[in-house]
DNA sequence: CGCTTAATTGAGAGCCTTCAATCATCGTGG
DNA sequence: CCACGATGATTGAAGGCTCTCAATTAAGCG
């Protein structure tokens, strides 16, 4: 993909800009744009914040909590516009889950740009909020969840971001691996795999191949993740009458995932 | 506090506008006042998100996952800016810690009105993205640290935020109770009551009754925080060294916590 | 000074992790 | 096209950390 190509990818799909803008020209000026192979991390400059906008591909940004544990913080998608802290209190990194092309900027001075034109203020000040408050349901999870809360809570926020519908149910292609499955849910390897293993005997997904997972149920499915379903105002009676509708494999959680900015 | 002087503070500190400026007077059109006592939730409009400005006093924002079990997602202070989410996933709530005065605006409109106002729209770039890097510590946290690791980072957060230096050491005064402590940090009431037992045996933190810590060696209480210490381009070797300085008590963590917004 | 509530401390149980082995998948080369 | 090898995924057994349940102690308030 051509610097342009990306380029006017950004501008149109990210803040509705038309290509050739003043915002647009001043913030092209501070882009810099890199392509990533499947594996590889983005070469940023880790003293200050930056901005990134992944044209197409999926990346996760991870941080490193020790040396062989590290926290996927958010995955993201083509056209998601995502904000990468400088080094704080971890040391974080953006990778590449498949091909990947993107467009770095230094946060502060984007932001000076981007404030100054109400429009691409106002869709920074329409993302924000949502990649926080993603975060947050994601520490929810984290901080309150089993572990087969936090799988079926990954795999319908997965399935929101990346799913496909194929008759009555929905095809998941995961470009993660069950390590990052579980790095990204607070889980190890076995313990993805043993909850996963629980609801494919349940007959809530079917596992094909490495990679790929039908959701045969998503409702059950939803029942597992545990989410709160508009309770506010509803009866403690109806409530707990509700939650216990998830079958006998089905125990607790609730969870969110994919923070774009 | 009278609504003028609230707001004025809100203008001020959160956005360095003078009285009485256009932006000003828009967002004064919007504010809803509130006076919380020690204890009491804001009355919000929880069918869209809201922005709250935290005059003074603190709050917790709290997401409550099952009817016996929150999260509290973030703690906040005199001049903090919040950003509430509509019901979704989760039903939040804003409780007072203690008696508290704040600002409620519909996020919608609020953003509507700073993106056209540059100054404003910049404090807004400047905030979001801070409290979103603050949340993913917390996830960080959440998901790879032990308990002892995250009581250490819970108290050196808020030391940052609300501590005061007494000599060589550091008083603080927690406007929370332990159960809002073990809810914030994903652990239980008995469970942050022994790992501060841990702390206050090895020597690192005295507590003075309920609510008062000193903390003694802020150092030792970062070690066992476990942070990566601007690890990127150290060798292995030497990280490794630092880690196994921590003492006895002291085994393995990291974590962040309160994020205006 | 006594009461109510919060905090601490202890014992046992459960869930997830760790360690280890087997199995499956997929890319490569014959 | 199939066989092979490497890597990833699954499954099993044992252990550890935190939770749960219960009792005691302390703090703060009237």
């Amino acid at each position: 993909m051509a610097q342009e190509d990306t380029f006017e990818l950004f501008t149109r799909t990210a803040f509705g800009l038309e290509p050739g803008c003043p915002v647009g020209l001043r913030l092209k000026a501070l882009a810099c744009q890199q392509s990533l192979a499947k594996g590889g991390s983005a070469t940023l400059d880790w003293s200050c914040d930056q901005v990134i906008f992944v044209a197409c591909g999926a990346t996760k940004l991870a941080a490193h909590a020790t040396e062989d544990r590290e926290q996927i913080v958010a995955f993201h998608f083509g056209g998601d516009v995502v904000s990468v802290p400088a080094d704080g209190l971890y040391a974080y990194s953006l990778t590449a889950l498949v091909d990947t092309e993107l467009l770095a900027f230094p946060a502060r001075e984007f932001f000076d740009q981007a404030a100054a034109d109400p429009t691409t203020a106002r869709a920074l000040l329409g993302r924000l909020p949502l990649a926080l408050h993603r975060c947050r349901d994601k520490a929810v999870a984290l901080g309150q969840k089993s572990a087969l809360e936090r799988l079926a809570g990954f795999l319908l926020a997965m399935t929101e971001r990346i799913g496909r519908v194929e008759g009555n149910m929905c095809l998941l292609d995961l470009p993660m691996s069950r390590r990052e499955i579980g790095d990204s849910i607070g889980l190890t390897i076995e313990t993805v795999s043993r909850q996963l293993g629980a609801l494919r005997d349940a007959g809530i997904v079917a596992p094909e191949g490495r990679s790929r997972i039908a959701l045969l149920d998503i409702a059950a499915l939803r029942a597992c993740a545990g989410f709160a379903e508009a309770v506010r105002d509803i009866s403690p009676q109806k409530r707990k009458f509700d939650l216990d509708q998830c079958g006998t494999a089905v125990r607790r959680l609730r969870e969110s995932e994919t923070g774009g900015i």
